[in-house]
RNA sequence: GGAGAGGUCGCAUAGUGGUCUAGUGCGUUCGCUUGGAAAGCGAAUAUGCCGAAAGGCAUCCAGGGUUCGAAUCCCUGCCUCUCCGCCA
């Protein structure tokens, strides 16, 4: 169990905030529905007004008596009597012990409300878990196949592209080793996805198809550390609950990401953009790690749920009246990777229960696995994005500044909305390959958009297929 | 890992216990000036919290300590730079 320590966060993070504290001493009824949406207690938003309250009647005594202080000291410039001296002293002391209960209260007041979570936005679904997801659509066209489909375990075990069990023998369970045309696939969806998110082109077709007016600014490329502190891991939202998937390194104090988002996020923390450079858009790739604590006995073989794996992941910061767009155009971006792929696939909504803490609405889309389910298909998680609105920026304090002027004035920054979502998770992105291209003989066929990347290998016809090595 | 230097208001710098409610320069904004601009002149120019407001309080990397009083003194941590060592 990793302990997250507050507590030291508290002080440098009082410039901070989670929700807007002003919205919920307004709006708590709003807030607990929202809350309560996400299957966490209600009760919690009154336990935070309360210790909010009892902290501001403390303030305003702390600053009282600090007032009174720089008064006497003031004076002490001028005559050092004993009895200026012996009131400083007094003060003194009675600031001293109500700091003390100032800061006991601040503490608590700071805990509270760091466990409130963003509030899904009105239109989420509301619902108690994953079941009550909805199917937005389903698309492309689930290939006919004359023979029954084979698991992608099945399949690798014969092209001996996938090594689960000597990674086994050196990391342990949920590890795999890749090999051969299973690492190309690798670099050939990246290649595929770089081709498409820095092709301006693309982006606008994408918008335009999805009917969005929005910037068709391409991504800007990152290779993140996947290695991050505690206060970039708190600020992306994900110290609190959940912290038991996180992977940690107590030495250093440092936290292996469970994906770039949270790397790609938090490097902007504490910065302010101009207006003009939203909205600022980034595909990151990195490795992924992720404890899987709570899964134990789900997918326990091969490589569908592991320790580590590599994913591609868009990341975008936008003003607050383009969230929602963005969140549609990178949902729009996923389904046209996997249409391109030739995947069949759905796309679900994410109702509020099924949410994490940071997100305000979600859509996940689910590849087509034919050869699951003893080769009757089966639809597995691909790729998730998220709306985080302004949560995350508030906790890392990311803002924007208009050059508009209103009322004569610059108005004062504005938190942004940042928003993420994956381009590919590639091990699963392999598997979706596997077992939609495979053929009677257990050979993959190279998709048609990644075969540039693989023309050095192409043969007659212009075709390739995975084979195992014998032939 | 060893030795040293440093972290101050967007940037650059001054500041070694009360005169710092942090000076100066640059940048930025507004005004004057101008046919228009530049220059010049004048003014403004951080954030957070409490407050209806007036105003008050906090923040000089962070945390702790000394003191009636800390940017300044002491301790700890983090980060940056230079040199040495190790290293893809």
């Amino acid at each position: 169990m990793i302990r997250f320590n507050h507590y030291k966060l508290q002080a440098t993070s009082y410039k901070l905030s989670m929700l807007d504290v002003e919205f919920i001493r307004q709006n708590p009824d709003q807030v607990k529905e929202g809350i309560a949406a996400k299957n966490i207690d209600p009760k919690l938003v009154d336990k935070f007004l309360k210790l909010d309250n009892d902290w501001r009647v403390k303030v305003v005594a702390v600053d009282h008596l600090r007032s009174e202080q720089n008064t006497v000291t003031a004076e002490m410039k001028k005559s050092k009597a004993s009895d200026v001296i012996s009131r400083a002293q007094i003060i003194k002391k009675q600031l001293t012990s109500l700091e003390k209960s100032m800061a006991e209260l601040e503490k608590k007041r700071w805990s509270a409300w760091s466990a409130l979570p963003n509030l899904p936005l009105p239109e989420v679904i509301r619902g108690k878990s994953d079941k009550e997801n909805t199917t937005a659509k389903e698309a492309g066209n689930k290939k006919e196949f004359n023979f029954i489909p084979k698991d992608y375990l099945v399949l690798s075990e014969v092209l001996k592209i996938i090594d689960v069990k000597r990674a086994a023998k050196v990391s342990g369970s949920r590890f795999g080793y890749f090999f051969g045309d299973a690492a190309l696939l690798e670099f050939a969806l990246i290649d595929f996805v770089l081709k498409t998110l820095l092709d301006e082109k693309i982006i606008s077709a994408i918008a335009k198809e999805n009917n969005l007016k929005i910037s068709a600014k391409p991504f800007i490329p990152v290779i993140p550390p996947v290695l991050i502190n505690r206060e970039s891991m708190w600020g992306m939202g994900y110290a609190d609950r959940g912290a038991e998937e996180i992977y940690s390194l107590e030495k250093d104090g440092l936290f292996l990401v469970g994906t770039s988002e949270q790397s790609i996020g938090a490097m902007h923390q504490g910065e302010t953009f101009k207006e003009q450079e939203l909205p600022l858009r980034y595909v990151g790739f990195s490795s992924c790690f992720r404890r899987e604590a709570g899964s134990y006995g789900k997918d326990t073989k091969g490589i569908l749920r592991v320790h580590q794996f590599d994913k591609l992941e868009m990341f975008s910061f936008v003003s607050p009246e383009n969230s929602k767009n963005e969140h549609k155009l990178i949902l729009g971006i996923e389904e046209y990777l996997m249409s391109k792929l030739e995947i069949p696939y759905r796309v679900l909504n994410i109702c509020t229960g099924d949410l994490g803490d940071s997100a305000a609405a979600k859509y996940d889309i689910e590849a087509w696995l034919p050869g699951q389910n003893n080769g009757k298909g089966e639809y597995r998680e691909t790729h998730s994005t998220s709306n985080t609105t302004d949560f995350q920026a508030r906790r890392l304090n990311i803002k924007y500044a208009s050059e508009v002027f209103e009322n004569g004035k610059k108005p004062s920054p504005k938190f942004v909305h940042m928003l993420n979502g994956t381009a590919f998770a590639i091990g699963r992105a392999i598997i979706a390959i596997m077992e939609n291209y495979q053929t009677v003989e257990g050979f993959i066929k190279i998709p048609e958009v990644l075969k540039p990347f693989f023309g050095f290998k192409l043969k007659d016809g212009g075709e390739y297929f995975i084979r195992p090595p014998e032939f």
